[in-house]
RNA sequence: GCCCGGGUGGUGGAAUGGCAGACACGGAGGUCUCAAAAACCUCUGGGGGAAACCCCGUGUGGGUUCGACUCCCACCCCGGGCACCA
């Protein structure tokens, strides 16, 4: 036989050139079509693209060419997330431009992507450092501004000192590294901008309830990550130098106010501003400057290791506990953070563990007052209103659920978690004014200010005279100046030409803000960009947004469960809010692929461990690639790379190349008979239906490993089918229907191969990525007749065949035959049938 | 410490509570060939047996069930996230 042999390198670039030629793959918002948006998180352009991309945009384009051929209308683009410090670096390095480098890694990276044969619609591309994509992250900005959203200020912020620029608390990673160079990050006091992320920490805690199409682990990290706590907040009345009362209040939040007649210290934060007035001049001073200080200096790393030391002074003040009276001391400690609840804590050492441990260290009472039902303890307590014992007789503090004693009139209370007696106390305290409930949230502001200069400009003038103003709307975009020269260290600061400006309001020599946005924000909000791609006007219509949005399905790497993802619900929110957008999620399913691995390790150049994409398809094009790392491992989870998978994978594809050559040919000659009554011909038609079956909804529930699996097994089939059955007397139709559907089922997979097959082998019209998916048809799919196994007491001890519709009774007489030797002089008690799958005996004696 | 995942052959991995190990890689043997490659065929969890077949087996120990990789309880190990968050 004569037939064309498997040839990646010829047919793969024609089909290329072909569909780009056509617009193939170009959306088109049709309105007699349900829609799909089907998103791959947008790629950075470090370089050569990498077998993370490949995994990423192949899970994406086998679920966007499905769909388009299951009737939905798709929008499936691709863009480069494109500003960034490691253009900066690299630029430094080879002694260039960012933009130049840049640029040559989006052409590199997009030549890959038509290689592998993405089908994205490529006139929607955006570039997040071309203006006409940040003009639109800029005016967001004056918009969000508008919306009290934005703020400038001073805090202790993070700053990576190799990246010279400050850093997001999202960015801080691990034992407080940095995300980007893992460089240890320290501390600073510095004035930056923020977005008030935290308006909106209950929505987003809130809603994640919305989306049941996430994995449950990042919706987890995201909680974890925002942090609520329920509590109450209490004033402390404070004290003057002399202990007397002076009327003033100091407020502390707090999730166990029913421990509030433990508290036998205060403390304050280092950075706290109280702690410099109180001790200035006094005999505290030395001491508690020194607990500052130390703070201060303590790295992030630092923090981390081993068991953590407390250092605390006292100040010399006292507090007044609001429900009790007691004067209690206040101590200025490191374990207290400035930036979370008000940077003041009421102590409560039986109760909380590192109170506990401050009081043990420092000699300070411990009085019990929530001891648990099952405690000693208790009996002796039971009832006590007055403080009669001082220390607990406790390894550690006891932080459940128990009965408050030594607590006034609340003694006998049950409290813990949510208990009456935190709801007892704060009730009280509301009454007389002096707390109320509270919540807290871990969630931090959003720093986006960068000291760098390849990142999108913030439009924003600093006017010595007469303040801060936002750059007029009709401005924008404010240009990001192309001629300066990283490589000497330059920074937009570096450039007066670009900062000296006047200002908006008053007309005077002011000068322009130099530093750049965080380029998650430009992350941010391109997903919205892509519906509306082109719009000179504005960042998007609503129309064109509300049409393709939300995403249906989004794909990238867990990397950004909390960064990226949480970022971009974050705006879309703001954007809802602003009339922009008419949704609040952004994002309905989210797919977070695994990693790619060799040798148990992720590949780095630094490892030696890289398979470079471009070699594979060089050695076997691009449809083998695809499949292969479809079929290696579950989307989600690590893939460790195997050159003899890839292999076997080659032969497969070949394998199939071959059936459907021969089935055409052999159709195409006549040399068979119709005779598709006999049992081989129908095991292989059964085969036919149920593997389109399962290729349908392994594709819908992501499982594309197990989807390739059931196309090999109709591979298999039609080889026995072709083994088994003399060629003269094989049903030809037959042959060439699966043949046909083979093609139809593996055009997402391998699209070059399919197209070939489809159009030039088996000679039909028009694209097979246009065609129809095959429809699912369960009838034809069933068996006439089913094998079943036979239990007894719980072990198959016989097989059973039997027509598909049987009745239980004849089932059930037929497999007690089959089993009789095992049944036999024993008591059955029970016969289980579960129809199509066994038959289940119980005997007894 | 708290919160998520996960633990199945030599390997990657399959199994709406229903025959554990689909599919593939690797391995062994064979066909074809002067030979090799390719292709094709057979076998491939462990133990016992000549064989039919039997016993054991999804991290460990219990439980629910006619029946558990799957559900429940306790524990061990691995990976990830958070962590002095009051």
């Amino acid at each position: 036989m004569s037939e064309r042999a498997f040839k990646p390198h010829e047919i793969e670039p024609k089909w290329q050139d072909a569909w780009e030629a056509a617009g193939a793959d170009r959306a088109v918002e049709d309105p007699g079509k349900p829609k799909k948006y089907v998103l791959e998180m947008f790629p950075y352009p470090s370089g050569d693209i990498h077998m993370g991309h490949v995994r990423n945009y192949t899970i994406g384009d086998v679920v966007a060419r499905q769909a388009r051929m299951a009737g939905f209308s798709v929008l499936h683009p691709i863009g480069w997330d494109a500003f960034g410090l490691p253009a900066e670096n690299a630029a430094i390095k080879s002694d260039s431009h960012p933009a130049k480098w840049t640029y040559a890694n989006i052409e590199t990276q997009a030549a890959s992507f038509k290689r592998m044969a993405f089908s994205y619609d490529w006139d929607r591309t955006v570039r997040s450092c071309d203006p006409d994509y940040y003009h639109w992250g800029q005016w967001i900005f004056l918009k969000m501004w508008e919306r009290r959203l934005v703020e400038r200020r001073s805090s202790p912020v993070n700053w990576c000192p190799s990246c010279a620029t400050v850093l997001a608390n999202e960015q801080v990673i691990g034992d407080g590294v940095c995300w980007r160079c893992k460089s240890v990050v320290e501390k600073r006091e510095l004035e930056q901008w923020y977005l008030k992320i935290t308006e909106y920490a209950q929505e987003l805690l809130d809603d994640l309830d919305k989306l049941p199409g996430w994995p449950e682990r990042v919706k987890t990290m995201q909680a974890n990550w925002i942090g609520r706590s329920e509590g109450a907040e209490v004033d402390f009345e404070l004290c003057d130098a002399a202990g007397e009362p002076t009327g003033e209040m100091i407020t502390v939040f707090t999730t166990r106010p029913d421990t509030l007649f433990g508290c036998t210290f205060f403390l304050l934060a280092p950075e706290h501003p109280l702690v410099k007035e109180f001790v200035a001049g006094t005999e505290h001073e030395a001491a508690v400057m020194d607990v500052v200080q130390k703070a201060a200096r303590e790295t992030a790393v630092e923090r981390q290791l081993g068991e953590r030391v407390k250092n605390g002074a006292f100040t010399g003040r006292y507090v007044i506990n609001p429900v009790n009276g007691e004067k209690v001391p206040v101590w200025v400690c490191d374990y207290v953070l400035m930036e979370y609840g008000t940077g003041a804590v009421m102590a409560v050492p039986c109760g909380d563990q590192r109170d506990f441990e401050f009081a043990h260290q420092y000699g300070l009472p411990i009085p019990p007052v929530v001891v648990a039902e099952d405690d000693p303890l208790l009996e002796e307590l039971r009832g006590v209103k007055e403080r009669v014992l001082d220390d607990v007789p406790w390894d550690e503090a006891y932080a459940g659920d128990g009965v408050m004693v030594q607590s006034g009139e609340f003694t006998g209370t049950p409290t813990g978690k949510g208990g009456e007696g935190v709801r007892a106390v704060t009730a009280w305290l509301a009454e007389r004014g002096r707390g109320k409930e509270a919540v807290n949230f871990r969630l931090r502001d959003w720093l986006i200010s960068r000291q760098r200069y390849w990142g999108n400009p913030i439009p924003a003038i600093h006017c010595s005279e007469c303040g801060l103003h936002p750059v007029a709307e009709d401005e924008l975009p404010i240009l990001l100046p192309m001629d300066i020269d990283v490589t000497k260290g330059e920074t937009l600061a570096d450039h007066p030409e670009f900062y000296e400006t006047t200002c908006p309001v008053c007309g005077t020599p002011a000068r322009r803000e130099t530093d750049t946005m965080d380029t998650f924000t430009c992350s941010s909000w391109y997903f919205l960009r892509y519906c509306d791609a082109r719009n000179s006007r504005s960042p998007f219509y609503r129309d064109n947004v509300d049409y393709w949005m939300p995403v249906d399905q989004y794909i990238g790497g867990i990397e950004h469960a909390i960064l990226h993802l949480l970022y971009s619900r974050f705006f879309t929110k703001v954007l809802r809010d602003m009339g922009m957008l008419g949704f609040d999620e952004p994002f309905t399913n989210l797919l977070t692929q695994g990693m790619v691995k060799k040798d148990g390790e992720t590949m780095s150049k630094s490892k030696g461990n890289v398979v470079a994409p471009e070699e594979m398809i060089a050695k076997y094009g691009a449809d083998t690639l695809r499949t292969y790392i479809l079929f290696m491992a579950p989307p989600d989870k690590d893939l460790e790379w195997s050159y003899e998978g890839v292999d076997g994978m080659y032969r497969w594809l070949a394998r199939v190349w071959r059936f459907v050559n021969d089935a055409a040919e052999e159709s195409a000659n006549g040399c068979g008979i119709a005779t598709s009554q006999d049992t081989a011909a129908k095991v292989l038609n059964r085969e036919m239906h149920r593997v389109t079956g399962k290729v349908t909804s392994d594709i819908e529930r992501f499982q594309f490993n197990t989807a390739i699996a059931a196309m090999m097994e109709l591979t298999n089939a039609a080889y026995d089918y072709r083994r088994d059955v003399a060629s003269g007397a094989r049903d030809l139709p037959l042959q060439r229907e699966v043949a046909g559907r083979l093609t139809l089922l593996l055009a997402p997979f391998a699209p070059h191969m399919a197209e070939e097959l489809w159009l030039e082998v088996l000679g039909a019209r028009g694209s097979v990525h246009e065609q129809a998916w095959p429809a699912f048809d369960a009838a034809a799919a069933a068996a006439d007749e089913v094998e079943l196994a036979v239990q007894v007491n719980g072990k198959v001890r016989g097989r059973v065949v039997v027509p598909a519709d049987a009745d239980v009774e004849s089932v059930q007489s037929v497999a007690l035959a089959e089993v009789a030797s095992w049944v036999e002089g024993k008591d059955v008690k029970k016969v289980v049938v579960v129809p199509g799958k066994l038959v289940s005996v119980v005997v007894a004696g």
